[in-house]
Parts: C-alpha cells; structure tokens; sequence
DNA sequence: AAATTAAGTGTTAATTTGACATTAATTTTG
DNA sequence: CAAAATTAATGTCAAATTAACACTTAATTT
C-alpha cells in the first residue's frame, strides 16, 4: 500500500563542519561549491540524503568522499529549515566532525577544491553556512565541557601542554597549566608513555594516550545538582 | 531558475515527546494515531513538515493542535531515517517538549484521543516510536545536567521538596534533600515567595519561582576541565 | 497536650579548587 | 663546556565546595 500520498516532500540535505586543530588553532575544512547556484564560492561540504540512507550516513558518506576517512566523531548540531534559507526550499541537517589535521593534510581528494582555514577566519560562505558554524561552534563548547570529546582532534599519542592549548583555543582562554594538568590527570583518563614529544620544547613533554574504558566511563558524570555517584546509566 | 532538479525528496515529518511531571513521576503524552498505516494504535503526536515552515515550526505547531499551548519548552533530540523504518520512506525530527502538566490536565484537544501515561509504563508504540523515547530521556539528562531545564516541568510557583522530586525521578536516585537545597538555593536561582504550599504536608513548603536573570546566565556555567570563570558567551 | 511528620538549618570532615613557588630536563648560547 | 634560557612537571597551601549526618522548627493529627 502506499500511504502519504498527498504530503509534501521536500529536499533533505546535510551539511558537515568539519574541524580540525593544528597546535595553534582551531581550523576549518571548506570546499569551493561544484553545483549551482553559488557555483564557485566557498561552502561547507554537503550533500543531498539517498533515498535509501538516513542522514548520518549521508553525513558519512559525503565526509567520506571529501577526506577518505571513515569513523570520524560526527555529530547533529542543528538542523537549517527556515523557508527562505535557500533559493529552493532545502532542509538541512548539519554535523560537526572532528579531524586529527595532522594526520590528515595531505590526503584531501583531488575531487573537490577544499582547503583548511582557521576557524575564526574564513571567507565568506553561501546561504545561512555561518550561521551553522556558529552552533556548531556552540554545540562544541557544550559538549566538550561534559564528555573528552577534545581529544578527538589529536593524534592517538598527544602531550598535556597540546590538549591544555586545545581547551585554550576551543574556549577562548588562558588555562593555569599545572592546575589543569593535575585535574585531567586525576580523571585516570591518561595513560603515561614512555616517550616524548621534543618537536615543542626544549625539555620535552611526555606523550599520553587515551584509556578508552575511562573514556567511554566519563560519559555523564558531571552531573550539576546531583552527587556524582548518581549516574546509572 | 529551478535547482537541484533531479535531487531526490523525502517526506519530512516531525514527532514530539511530551513530558509532564505529576508531582510523583514523569509522564508521556501519547495520542492514538489518526491516520492509516497504524490507525489507532499508540503514537507519539506528529506531523508533516509544511512546505512554508521550518521543522521546529511542525513541531510548535503540531504541538499546539494537540495541547493549545504555545511557547513551550521545546528542544530536537534526534534525527530518525533509516530507510526501513516506516512502510515508506520517512524521516522524522523528535523534538521533546516540557510542559507543566499540573496546568495542563484539562485543555486535551478534543480532536485527538491523548492521554498520560507513566513514562516507564506506557503502551506498546508505533515504528521506532520508543527508540524516539529514549533518546528524549538521555538528551533530557544530558541537558538537565547542565541547564536548570527542569524548572520547565513545574508550575510557576514551585517548592524545593518539589524540584529534588523530580530531580530524583529523572535520575533514578536518591538525593539528600537537604544538600540539594542548599546547593540549589546558594545558585541564587530561586526567589522565596511569602506563601506555602500546604498540600502536601503538616509543615507545609515555602512555594518559590525562577529567577529568570539568573536562569538565563546559569547556561554554560559549569564546564569542565575549566575554572568556572572561563565562560565568555 | 503529645505525638507525628516533613521542612529547613547547622556542623564538621573530606575533597576539590585556584593561586602561586619550585624543581627538573633539555637545548641554545657565549 | 658552563651558564642561560625555556618549558615541563611537581609541590604547597588556603579557600571553597561537597557529602554525611544531627538537630530544630512548624504545623497537623490523635
């Protein structure tokens, strides 16, 4: 049988903001727009939904297509369905993604003109394209201050001075090292290398990894108004 | 000029899980569904995405039809299109609403067949209707764990037994009332009022309502792996 | 008037935080 | 080759916050 017959469809689109840091900064992967309209002009990378996918994998797919990695931390930060966003009526659904950058510069598909800009200084893009890094940017911050979802943009093995300075850039602050060396280190979610990074200083700091269980642990556990051991879940 | 021509469209739709608080436990607003396939049976409330309005505006919309009321608390908790998951192809935004069900008992739409049901204990539901639920009760978490959204779910005139019973239904738990009113009272969120609320005990409980300045600044208040100072949007 | 109930205030020890000083491991420079 | 420079890492301590628990208070019921 055929239901819905008579109910309006409408174009279903995905959008990716697609973040990665350099050490220094946060950086922003932007493509120069194939289709019409706004041929040619700066864009995020997007991307109409199949028929038979849902959008996430739409979100992968295109990611995919763009960068040649799979797996990426990807997540729904807003959805772009006002009436007159578009010249036709478009709704789309926007992901940010997180990149380790270094790893990834070199392997940008030949397909697409992409090109990595800080985040805080970019060209101009089409349609309502800012408006949707700003909440991604937002959604970032929100997320990144219950889950280690930071750590996403680093390589596997990573110093405490780079995520200090990636928590820096993310928020737009100046962090008391030793402090937050001392907090991050008491949430066993670090395991100690035994090697160092000495691209950086002159001492060298010493290399970490993730623990993954703690990591997948830390989800909600900073609960506001509840005593911590509260979560069962 | 008409684009994206060949692009495939989907049907959009929008389904809303609506929350209420009895004062004892939490409670689902469910309607028996109106229309084939599934006629009949338990549903989320829901409804196509007009061609002139955003998806969030569906859903104030489909929302109002069911309840009359506007403005309510509303936020997107998930984003539903895996292609089998009606007959035919259909992807839904779940937005979850909070509504001060104490107000509310009395203006169901007559047009529909609505009733509360206990949030743990509700009737078997269409599709994927109850994965929908659950994404609701862990956003719902998630975001009660750093905004004081709750407040949402209780009149305008509250007292502090009140918000901990809630808190404790929404997490499952067992909070030490007294901590938990000093800590809240100390957010500087409430406002004693003069009156108490005599209904639901000898002593009787000061009522309280929102500071809304304060309501307003406690978003993003309480990042972690930052000093408490570090916010600055 | 005494017992009962739940609200609300107090007390204290343990933990966490924030501010700051110091030591340690390198490399560069003189 | 020693001294200076640089940044990592550890240490200290007072202040603030939290968690656990005892007690007082206001009102109703018996």
């Amino acid at each position: 049988m055929d239901f819905y017959k008579n109910e309006p469809q409408t174009l279903l689109a995905v959008d990716c903001v697609i973040l990665g840091f350099n050490g220094e900064s946060l950086e922003i992967l932007l493509v120069k727009r194939g289709i019409a309209p706004e041929r040619n002009k700066w864009s995020l990378m997007g991307g109409f939904v199949y028929e038979d996918e849902s959008p996430e994998k739409a979100a992968s797919r295109v990611l995919k297509k763009l960068t040649n990695l799979e797996d990426l931390y990807m997540e729904n930060c807003g959805i772009f369905g006002e009436p007159g966003r578009e010249e036709r009526r478009v709704v789309s659904i926007v992901y940010f993604a997180l990149i380790d950058a270094t790893q990834y510069r070199h392997i940008l598909s030949e397909e697409y003109e992409a090109k990595w800009f800080p985040l805080d200084k970019h060209p101009k893009l089409i349609f309502d394209h800012e408006d949707m890094i700003s909440t991604a940017k937002h959604t970032l911050r929100t997320k990144a201050a219950l889950y280690p979802i930071l750590f996403e943009l680093l390589p596997e093995k990573f110093t405490i001075p780079q995520i200090a300075s990636l928590y820096e850039c993310v928020y737009n602050i100046d962090l008391d090292k030793r402090n937050f060396s001392r907090k991050l280190l008491s949430s066993g979610l670090l395991i100690k290398l035994n090697e160092k990074d000495k691209e950086n200083s002159r001492k060298g700091a010493f290399f970490y990894r993730l623990n993954m269980d703690i990591y997948k642990e830390k989800i909600m556990s900073f609960l506001r108004y509840l005593p911590s051991w509260s979560v069962d879940e």
